[in-house]
DNA sequence: GGAATAGTGTCTCTAAGACAATATATG
DNA sequence: CATATATTGTCTTAGAGACACTATTCC
């Protein structure tokens, strides 16, 4: 039996998935679509990650594709983007053979487009719950939602990452908030000033956020848009 | 304009690549395989990494795949293996809209097959040089090697990963060297030691390594297989 | 002044960097 | 003993953990 150049028949199915991630009401949370109720679609009603086929007239590569799809539900266009990984077996989808690209976008909940993210029937925010959402989620998304948030407490531990979580001008309080929310646990506030601001990452501005008590200052990125990667993990605190 | 829930036309090709590394003649090596001659193949007689086509009557899942595939070049069937990530586009395959899932593995010299890798005309080891090999690569192969040979000098900073470059008995020397080749630069010996007996990653075996001179103790990775993660990298130091 | 949040001082501790010193093998 | 490699001792240093203290705002 001759292996054939390319393949004209057998072959896979292939997706994006986008896990789109967002700090509201006090909690990292993820957006949900609701798959169609339409005859012959699976898992019908049920929720899932954003995604769907690569449009090969459309797509001219995977990262295009995914945020096509991020900018379809949210409206946002030039996010923090990462892929997270594949995922391919013949029995992930009931359609066949399947294999699916997976990213992930961190948005500032500030950034949405008020008419999208959040109003439609068919999509919600859902709020990360150890490695997960409440809701059962359809096909093997939820080992994917794992995988992302796997890879986003990762890198939350020794990366400027979650700083992408915040719109552009912040304080150096709500940083380590949204530290805390990812992780899941307090984190020192002197060490966590002292590496952020040893870091190099921020650009302080000269104003102040008003808020009711004492202000605080304000900083941004600094411009280079990757990621600044500490030499240390945060470690574990023994009183949680 | 509907779109169908399972495109049969349009579908890109689905294809796993396979970066197998291991260290040979003091050097960090990639396995590379030359591209057929067969008219109709492109990039033909260039190097390639090893890869193919997903067989969707044969391979299960895309680790499956990288498996079959790592087997038929190698002869090795239980190496370390991880997903780099995958690629995507409609140029990157002058067939068509093509993708490709990359895994890596990592393999101690002396498991491989003595009449498969290296023998065959058209299989060779190529020593890495800077962020890849001296021989031009097919495709966006060296795109697909830079990315793995980036994950494994990250992770060979603070994770235990350059461990699987050996085979199951060792001792620290060997080790640091390993670590000393994948790195490109000099480690601290105290430190090394230190930080390799405090994560408790290794178990000393009674017997000594009857080299020239005073014999080393030898140590063998504990049953867990996955890699431990060190709190902090190492650091670069002043004089190299 | 009181409350609340922002920001600093300072002590301890761990593990890395530097590098010298000691230990154990062969010839 | 000379030599080579293995292994340890020890001093310094950077940065994290702990936590108390000061600073600035509104009321």
């Amino acid at each position: 039996m001759t292996k054939p150049a390319a393949p004209a028949f057998g072959r896979p199915l292939t997706t994006v998935d986008v896990v789109i991630l967002t700090i509201r009401a006090e909690a990292l949370q993820v957006l949900l679509v609701q798959r169609p109720r339409q005859p012959g679609e699976p898992f019908p009603g049920q929720w899932a990650l954003p995604g769907g086929f690569v449009d090969i007239e459309r797509d001219q590569d995977l990262q295009g594709c995914a945020l096509r799809k991020l900018a379809e539900k949210t409206g946002v266009d030039s996010p923090y983007l990462e892929q997270v990984g594949s995922w391919g077996s013949a029995t992930r989808d009931p359609r066949g053979w399947s294999t699916t690209h997976v990213y992930m976008a961190l948005l500032a909940d500030a950034t949405l487009a008020p008419q999208k993210g959040g109003n439609a029937a068919d999509l919600r925010w859902a709020p990360v719950e150890g490695d997960g959402v409440s809701v059962p989620l359809a096909f093997d998304h939820a080992d994917l939602l794992g995988a992302a948030l796997g890879r986003v407490r990762g890198k939350t531990e020794y990366t400027s990452l979650p700083a992408h979580l915040l719109p552009p001008d912040f304080t150096l309080g709500e940083l380590q908030h949204v530290y805390e929310l990812v992780l899941g646990r307090p984190l020192e506030k002197k060490a966590f000033r002292t590496r952020m601001l040893a870091a190099g990452l921020l650009e302080e501005l000269g104003t102040l956020k008003d808020t009711g008590r004492r202000p605080a200052s304000l900083y941004r990125l600094r411009e280079q848009s990757g990621l600044v990667y500490f030499t240390r993990s945060f470690e574990q605190r023994e009183r949680a």
